[in-house]
RNA sequence: GGGCGGUUAGCUCAGCUGGGAGAGCAUCUGCCUUACACGCAGAGGGUCGCAGGUUCGAGCCCUGCACCGCCCACCA
């Protein structure tokens, strides 16, 4: 029944085809069973409006390996799947269609702009799903949510109510980021600051109580007519005489006081500062602080609304009540400036600092027990450096803005009467809750999308319900994430979690790298620096990008380098053909016997000991040295050496090494598969008498081959060496008897021209340990085992020395 | 302006609590040896960003500097 097998692993078609078994075959699926202890990742719900990027790719190899190793172990693996409503985003992709169109969403309407965008999700929602099978992620696709489905709806509404009737959530007037293109609110975090070059004008406030002047620099004179004051630093000798008095606000005339705030910077333009709560988030707080009024010039289309200027745009009103400065001698300066603004993360808008009224919910009480879960690591992020951001910027998080004014979100459930009562419920009610009238109007305002984020560890198993999916896999275990998403979810599903179940989501949360563009820049869209997943994959295969993509450590950001997944698709190919060779000449072996030779003996022991640094590099998401590791197990030691010494015996007729071959192959195909699943059950699919598939097959035992006996082979190794020189990899202890044992018998083969060197190499190092041993500090204060070193090291130099002679 | 990370071979990166500078790719040499030429055997290649310091000993610890990247930030 051997096939013919091609002597080149190509993965396409390949892979595709394994993905579509394994799901059809069910085995991605996870269902609550009390013999079995689940492990869950609630997988990262991407933007629906997003294609995968490379970030994701990694993500989802990464949380995949995890899984699968876990699956493998006995455990009952859920990996859930889902894509997110991800508000602003999405209105603004489906608002440019509708630009493109001709049209606008104003001018459909609201309940036609919603439909519009279930249209596009029903189209785009898929192609998410589609990315993540191809990536090979074993997802329980038959769980997939969305942060919108009927059932997540009921959630969030009950979720928004919780917190309204612990007192949590409340409605205020603050200086907000606001949009003028989208005409919302946005959070700082959703905000990118840019260098614009701007003109700073510098104007002078006539006293109004006599002669003289205060000169104001300002980047913003469109929004003058909105000044309640201007603010000089308590410690500025220049206008000390001033603090008390009025001077006139240009334009309109008004008589305002000058106060002194220690925020105003002295060294910055004129040292003065025209205080425009309505308009700037700095002088707001002092506005606060001092009991100013908050008038506005600007409306919420980033249009002026002062006397005498409606309607303008602030360019324009800029230009007038300059001109008007300059009439009156009171415009003294205009220069270029070059400064950073802030602009919408979306549309890249100016950000307009607006005076709103805005739902928020207080952090105080609510991230509590999250800072505590964090500092007493039941949660820990990886690596450690993330640990220390998150429980810092969860102490710093100020409270949360959780309305934004856009039309496709989770509408706020509360509702008005004419009387102004407030009704706050989960369902829709038909009368106030107060005065009992029944002309109730809902609020049009939708939650921040990352209100209902929060909730993706439990909505997802069933939550508000008390399912037995809920029971059974709440609390998780994995998080796989970016780093900008820290404080914007991971922090808020913990403090969620703990809130509403009283207990973590999860215990680990895995910082993945940026991977950066081959030219060292960031992966963005815009600069068309991004690469699609799915065109890697197309060239290397789905196992060779995960290989690569994984190949990086999680402290430092990295380069994207096709190197990397190449070095994949050379293991896959390695790995094969190394299986074909077992495949096509040990079919039918006899069960393994105990396996007598050196070489056999060894391999298991080396499986062994790379099954235990593949655990504790997985355990520790380590995943650079668990992909060296695997790559140099497969290539170094179970191909260079041990195919290598074995060969002639297993065409020869050995039984016993026939099923050893095999055997030793189905370990190593175990190890292989959580990072490479593809290549290794297609060839798992060729071993005979198959009746699981490996995605399920149980994880090899550590037997008695191990570490301590495979420390013992390396002297029965050094024979071998001698015998066939085929140099095997080593580690740790195995290394160093290597070098004692098997590198002396070995030197007198070097060539004569190498000769001399290398005696000045064992001169030097002679000399060195010499000098190092005769160092009474050295003996006297380096550890035992150092100095100990130290003396086997002169002896086996001077022994080499010998060996090749010291002439 | 703060905080964090980085700077090691031509390239992309490892280097664990200080004790003989590594991998993959690329280059060069020799091999189409019947699993794999996407292979095998070998070789060359590094002032570990710069300057100080601690130590018997520093890629690793301390100080300062330079450059790169990310995050945060109210200099109008």
């Amino acid at each position: 029944m051997t096939r013919e097998l091609q002597t080149r692993y190509d993965p396409h078609g390949v892979e595709e085809r394994w993905q579509r078994t394994w799901e059809a075959e069910g085995l991605y699926n996870a269902d609550p069973d009390p013999t079995r202890t689940p492990y869950v990742d609630a997988h990262p719900p991407p933007n629906v409006t997003g294609e995968l990027h490379t970030g994701h790719a990694l993500q989802l190899a990464i949380g995949d390996t995890v899984v699968r190793m876990k699956r493998m172990q006995g455990f009952n693996a859920l990996f859930q799947p889902g894509y997110d409503h991800a508000g602003i985003s999405t209105q603004n992709v489906v608002e440019i269609v509708l630009v493109s169109e001709g049209t606008s969403r104003q001018e459909i309407g609201r309940e036609a702009f919603e439909a519009r965008v279930w249209d596009w999700l029903h189209e785009y929602g898929g192609k998410i799903l589609f990315q993540f099978r191809r990536m090979g992620a074993s997802l329980d696709y038959r769980r997939t949510r969305f942060t919108m489905d009927d059932a997540y709806i009921r959630a969030v509404m009950r979720f928004f109510v919780h917190l309204y009737r612990r007192g949590w959530i409340y409605r205020a007037n603050r200086i907000i980021n606001w949009c003028p293109h989208h005409e919302t609110s946005l959070s700082d975090l959703e905000l990118e600051h840019h260098d614009v070059d701007d003109t700073i004008s510098t104007i002078r406030y006539p006293l109004a109580d006599g002669d003289g002047y205060i000169a104001i620099a300002t980047v913003r004179p469109a929004t003058i007519p909105a000044d309640v004051a201007v603010a000089v630093h308590p410690d500025d000798e220049r206008y000390q005489h001033l603090i008390g008095r009025e001077v006139i606000v240009p334009w309109v005339e008004r008589r305002v006081p000058v106060i002194a705030d220690d925020r105003v910077e002295r060294e910055f333009g004129t040292g003065a500062l025209k205080v425009t709560p309505g308009h700037d988030p700095t002088d707001f707080a002092i506005g606060r602080d001092h009991g100013l009024p908050e008038p506005s010039c600007i409306g919420a289309d980033g249009r002026v609304t002062a006397p005498g200027l409606e309607g303008l745009t602030q360019k324009e009103a800029e230009e007038r009540i300059l001109a008007w400065a300059k009439e009156r001698g009171q415009l003294e300066d205009r220069e270029h400036y070059r400064h950073s603004v802030a602009v919408c993360e979306r549309c890249k808008t100016r950000i307009e600092p607006r005076i709103s009224l805005q739902w928020w919910c207080a952090m105080d009480e609510i991230k509590q027990p999250a800072l505590q879960a964090l500092r007493e690591r039941r949660i820990v992020f990886h690596p450690e450096s993330q640990h220390r951001f998150a429980i810092d910027s969860l102490e710093h998080a100020p409270d949360w803005n959780i309305s934004r004014q856009i039309w496709w979100g989770h509408q706020i459930p509360v509702w008005t009467c004419p009387g102004g009562h407030l009704t706050v419920e989960e369902d829709e009610p038909s009368a106030c809750a107060e005065c009992g009238s029944a002309q109730l109007t809902r609020e049009t305002d939708v939650l921040d999308t990352w209100f209902s984020s929060a909730l993706w560890p439990f909505a997802t198993l069933g939550w508000p319900d008390e399912t037995s999916d809920l029971a059974y896999f709440y609390p998780g275990d994995l998080q796989t994430t970016a780093r900008e998403i820290i404080r914007l979810w991971e922090n808020r599903m913990i403090f969620c979690g703990l809130e509403l179940l009283g207990e973590i989501p999860f215990s680990d949360v895995v910082i993945h790298t940026t991977v950066l563009a081959r030219d060292g820049r960031r992966m963005s869209k815009s600069l068309k620096t991004g690469i699609d997943p799915l065109e890697l994959i197309d060239k290397h295969g789905t196992d060779a990008t995960r290989y690569g993509l994984m190949k990086n450590s999680l402290t430092q950001d990295v380069r994207f380098s096709d190197a990397a997944l190449e070095e994949g698709r050379k293991l896959s190919n390695k790995l094969w053909n190394a299986s074909r060779l077992i495949i096509t000449v040990c079919e039918g072996a006899a069960p393994a016997e105990r396996p007598s030779s050196l070489e056999e003996r060894w391999i298991l022991a080396r499986l062994s000991q790379a099954q235990r640094a593949a655990e504790r590099l997985i355990g520790e998401y380590d995943f650079a040295h668990l992909t060296d590791e695997l790559y140099h197990l497969t290539f170094d030691d179970f191909c260079d050496w041990y195919l290598e010494a074995v060969k002639e015996r297993l065409y020869g007729g050995d039984m016993a090494a026939r099923a050893t071959a095999t055997a030793a192959l189905e370990r190593l195909l175990k190890l292989l598969h959580p990072v490479m699943p593809h290549v290794t059950e297609e060839i798992w699919s060729h071993l005979p008498d198959r009746t699981t598939r490996l995605i399920v097959a149980s994880w090899p035992q550590v037997g008695d081959e191990s570490e301590a006996g495979a420390l013992s082979l390396v002297q029965e190794y050094a024979q071998v060496f001698r015998r066939s020189g085929v140099v095997p990899r080593l580690d740790g202890d195995e290394q160093r008897i290597f070098d004692a044992v098997v590198k002396p018998a070995r030197a007198p083969q070097r060539e004569p021209g190498n000769a001399e060197a290398e005696r000045d190499r064992l001169r030097n190092e002679i000399a060195r340990a010499e000098r190092s041993l005769a160092n009474e500090r050295f003996v006297a204060n380096a550890p035992a085992d150092v100095v100990a070193g130290e003396r086997e090291k002169l002896d086996r130099y001077r022994r080499e020395l010998d060996a090749i002679g010291n002439t």
